[in-house]
DNA sequence: GGTTGACTGTGCGCTGGCGAACATGATGAG
DNA sequence: CTCATCATGTTCGCCAGCGCACAGTCAACC
């Protein structure tokens, strides 16, 4: 009972109408997500959306030399593949599950059918949507102008706000792969935070100890990201 | 009669369906928009949207400390407002013309209502914010990754793209604020082009002298873009 | 026609992040 | 236990872009 529960750990799923939920809920199927993953390649068309319960999907802009940079990041708040309903079906990005975890996924057909009937799941996946934007235009503007240290930051921030615990599993050389800059540049970041005392890491187990410290140490993109999304996704009125 | 039909100068515009743009015909107001001009401050509603049909409107990210980023362009192919169809109504970010011009504007109410009879301007509208988010991430990315050299090509090519002639009226600081660089960086990244007869400027107007020698130096974030916008918005089966 | 303001050119020193190379310690497979 | 591999630490030279300061130059407006 309490199993055939657990979609409304993602919020898009916990905001949907009833009836609406109702019809999908025998097409929700249950899936796991491993570290590494990949739920979509550039130009690739996804069979299904995702919607995560606890785990993260980083969605990455990847270059023809391989240099790639995390555009957005995708957990239990929002759905992968949103590519599906806009119309285009494929994009340039890729989607790599950064944190392990559950997943609820959808048949890409199904979602556009109910997105396509006009009711609060049309109205949720555009208002999602648009917080995407917000936080693709908030990624742009912190690549060129913050320090490594700070963007850091905001990245465990970002992560941790996705997670049930404090704790991360992931590798310096990932979370470089992730900000698209150097692993060194990430090792002397993370130092600092360490020597700080805000976070512990030990060979892929990353801690955060003081999450306020952080919180001080971060960039405004992070606020202003957490604050659309709160503004655009949480309040009653969007159904 | 001609000046009646100017409205297909707009991508968008003219992919409408017929019975469509009869409808909003009647509430399409020309504007003449200004260098510099706000369509859009940050957080705010906007009354209406506008279809660019000769000038060119930059999204910008701001920041506190008054630091700013462009991260999209919209000329005749596009629309400045998906906000307000996208159901959050504001944006973080703001919209400047870049480059005066003629625009159709629609008042929001009658384009979300246009919107939400799910017809052809839905789906183009969505197909056109996924371009949108396209053009974000490659900024995004190209802002970690990319030469200023690089950057400013792929910046005189996407407004190239969307103007009439070859004729930018645009000073290289307001170039440094679209690309959130300085400004002596933009005289040396231009005075290169020039010496390399690829571009002139002088005072405000730079001319395109070369294209194809843009091309060659630019990097692949603009093949990506357009060809995305391509993809997107000229096949008839939008429709 | 002279002044004022806007636009562009140039030259500092500084720093953050890059690239490469290498060292050390931890883990796990055999 | 041993060894290969992975994760992290450290160093060094390098360079793009920054911040600042200032000089020259054009255009427009009294």
């Amino acid at each position: 009972m309490l199993e055939t529960h657990d979609y409304q750990k993602n919020g898009l799923l916990g905001l949907l109408q009833k009836e609406e939920l109702a019809r999908l809920l025998p097409d929700l199927e249950k899936v796991t997500l491993t570290l590494g993953q990949s739920l979509c390649e550039s130009g690739q068309t996804m069979t299904h959306v995702y919607f995560p319960l606890d785990c993260i999907v980083s969605l990455l802009c990847v270059m023809e030399d391989g240099a790639s940079t995390e555009i957005a990041v995708v957990g239990h708040e929002g759905v992968v593949g949103v590519s599906l309903f806009m119309g285009g079906e494929t994009t340039p990005s890729r989607a790599i599950v950064q944190s392990a975890g559950v997943a609820y996924r959808l048949k890409g057909k199904l979602l556009k059918h109910e997105f396509y009937r006009a009711g609060s799941m049309q109205r949720l996946m555009l208002r999602y949507t648009q917080a995407l934007l917000t936080q693709m235009a908030q990624t742009a503007v912190c690549n060129r102008h913050h320090s490594l240290d700070k963007q850091l930051c905001r990245w465990l921030l970002l992560s941790l706000d996705r997670l049930p615990g404090t704790e991360l599993l992931m590798t310096q050389e990932l979370i470089a792969n992730m900000l698209g800059v150097r692993r060194e540049g990430v090792t002397e970041a993370a130092g600092k935070l360490q020597r700080a005392g805000l976070i512990t890491y030990h060979r892929g187990h990353i801690t955060v100890i003081d999450r306020r410290g952080l919180e001080e140490r971060v960039c405004e993109c992070y606020v202003v990201v957490k604050r659309e999304y709160d503004r655009l996704l949480t309040h009653k009125d969007i159904i």
